[in-house]
DNA sequence: CACTTAACGCACTAACTGGTTACTTTCTTA
DNA sequence: TAAGAAAGTAACCAGTTAGTGCGTTAAGTG
C-alpha cells in the first residue's frame, strides 16, 4: 500500500474518507480480536484501535459490539463455503473428490485458524448471532448438497458403499480437522507431542484422509 | 435444604463454618459459570452468590479468577480420567473394549457438557493454565496406554490392523463426538435439522462406532 | 477459659468497558 | 458555490468488574 508519488500534486492524500476502506479495516481487526478473545473478551476500544478507526465509526457502521461480532462471523461462513465451491469436485472422480474435499477442509483451517475461534464463540453464545443469517443458510444447502452428489456418484461408480448420510460424512470430515486443531494446546500437553510440528500436522492429514476413503469404502 | 425443628435447640446452625464445604460450593458454581460463559465472560460475583459464599472466599482459597479456573479445569480433567480407568477395558474382547470406549466417551460428552466448554476456553487460552498441572499429566498418560494396549490385544487377535498411532485413534474418538455437541447450535443451523434430538443422536453415536471399528478393521 | 487460627462478611475502589454526545472536516451535487 | 450529507474525532459517562482492607465470629487447643 505505497503511496506512489503523484508528479502533477506534491502532497497528494488520495482517498481521506474511503467508507468501505474503513469497513474493511475494522471487520478484518474485529475478526483477528474476535478470534483471539471471544465475543466476551475482546475489547471495542482495542478493535477501533487496530483498525485505525475511531471507535464511534464501528457504533456507526455495526451498530454494537454484537452486530460487528455478527458480520464477522457472516462473513466468515461466506468465505469458507465460497473456497469450497470453487474446488470444482463435480468433474473429478469420487474417490479424488472426496479426498479433495478432506485436504481442503484441512488445509482451510490450519491456514484460517480464525474461523474455528469464531465458530467456538458463536457456539458458545448458542448459534444466536448466526440465526438471523438467511445467507448462510443459502450457501450450507449448496455445500451439503456437494458431498451428496460426490457419495451419489461414487455409489453408482461402486466405489463408495451405499446408505451414507451426508450430512453425518460432513460433520466427520469436519470433525477430524478441527478437533486437532482447536484442541491443539491441551492436545499437546495431554499427548505429550507436539501436535503442530511439520510432521505432525502432515500424519493427521494422512490419518485423516485414511479414516474417510475407510469410512465410505465399500 | 429445610431445617427441620430440633426440639433440643430452638435455633439450630448446625455447621456454620465449614472450609470443604464452602470450596466445593465455589467450585461447582464456577465450572457451571465458566462452562456457560468462559473464563472471561464468567463473573465473580455471579459465582461467589451462585456459591452462597463470600467473593472474599474465592480470593482466600484460589488466589484469583484464574487460579479459580484452572482448579475448576483440573478438576475436570481428573474426572474424566477417572471415569475412563473405571471402564476396565481390560478385561474385553479388543473390538468390545474399543466400542465401550467410542460409547463412553460419547456419553460422557453428553452428560457433561460443561466439560467440553471448558477445554474451548482453555485452548482460547493458549493452555495456560493446564501446562501448569502435574496431574493431569499423570492422568493422560495412563489413558494413552490404555488404548494402546487395546490396539495391541486386537492387532495380536488378528481382528485389527497393525500399524495405528494410539494417539491419531483417541483424537480421533474423541473428535467425532466432540465436534458434533461442541458445535450443535451452528451445526443445527448449517445442517437444518436438530442435532440434538432423541433419533439424531442415537444416531451420531452409531455413526461413530461404524467410523471407529472400519478405521481399525484389517 | 484464654488464646490462636481460620472462616467469613461488608463496604470500598481503581481501572475498565460498551456506548454516546456534540462537534469538525470533507465530499457530493443541485 | 452553497448547502446538505456523510465521514470522522475527542471527550465523556454510567455501569461494571476483579480484587482488597479491615473488622467480626466461630472452632480448635493447651
Amino acid at each position: 500500500m505505497t503511496t506512489v508519488a503523484d508528479p502533477a500534486a506534491p502532497v497528494s492524500k488520495p482517498r481521506v474518507r474511503d467508507a468501505e476502506a474503513t469497513k474493511a479495516r475494522i471487520l478484518d481487526a474485529a475478526k483477528k480480536e474476535f478470534a483471539k478473545n471471544g465475543l466476551g473478551g475482546a475489547r471495542v476500544d482495542l478493535i477501533s484501535e487496530k483498525a485505525k478507526a475511531n471507535k464511534r465509526m464501528i457504533y456507526h457502521y455495526f451498530g454494537s459490539k454484537e452486530g460487528l461480532f455478527q458480520t464477522v462471523l457472516e462473513n466468515a461462513y461466506v468465505d469458507i463455503r465460497t473456497a469450497e465451491q470453487k474446488l470444482n469436485l463435480d468433474h473429478l472422480e469420487p474417490k479424488q473428490a472426496l479426498e479433495r474435499l478432506v485436504r481442503f477442509t484441512w488445509d482451510y483451517y490450519l491456514k484460517n485458524p480464525e474461523f474455528i475461534t469464531l465458530v467456538n464463540s458463536e457456539n458458545l453464545h448458542r448459534a444466536k448471532h448466526l440465526k438471523k443469517s438467511e445467507v448462510v443458510k443459502v450457501y450450507s444447502r449448496k455445500f451439503v448438497s456437494m458431498v451428496e452428489s460426490i457419495l451419489q456418484r461414487g455409489v453408482a461408480a461402486g466405489v463408495f458403499r451405499a446408505g451414507i448420510d451426508p450430512v453425518q460424512l460432513n460433520i466427520t470430515i469436519a470433525a477430524i480437522g478441527y478437533y486437532y486443531l482447536t484442541n491443539r494446546f491441551t492436545g499437546s500437553i495431554v499427548f505429550e507431542r507436539d501436535l503442530m510440528s511439520k510432521t505432525a500436522i502432515e500424519d493427521r492429514l494422512a490419518f485423516n484422509i485414511d479414516t474417510i476413503m475407510r469410512l465410505v469404502a465399500c
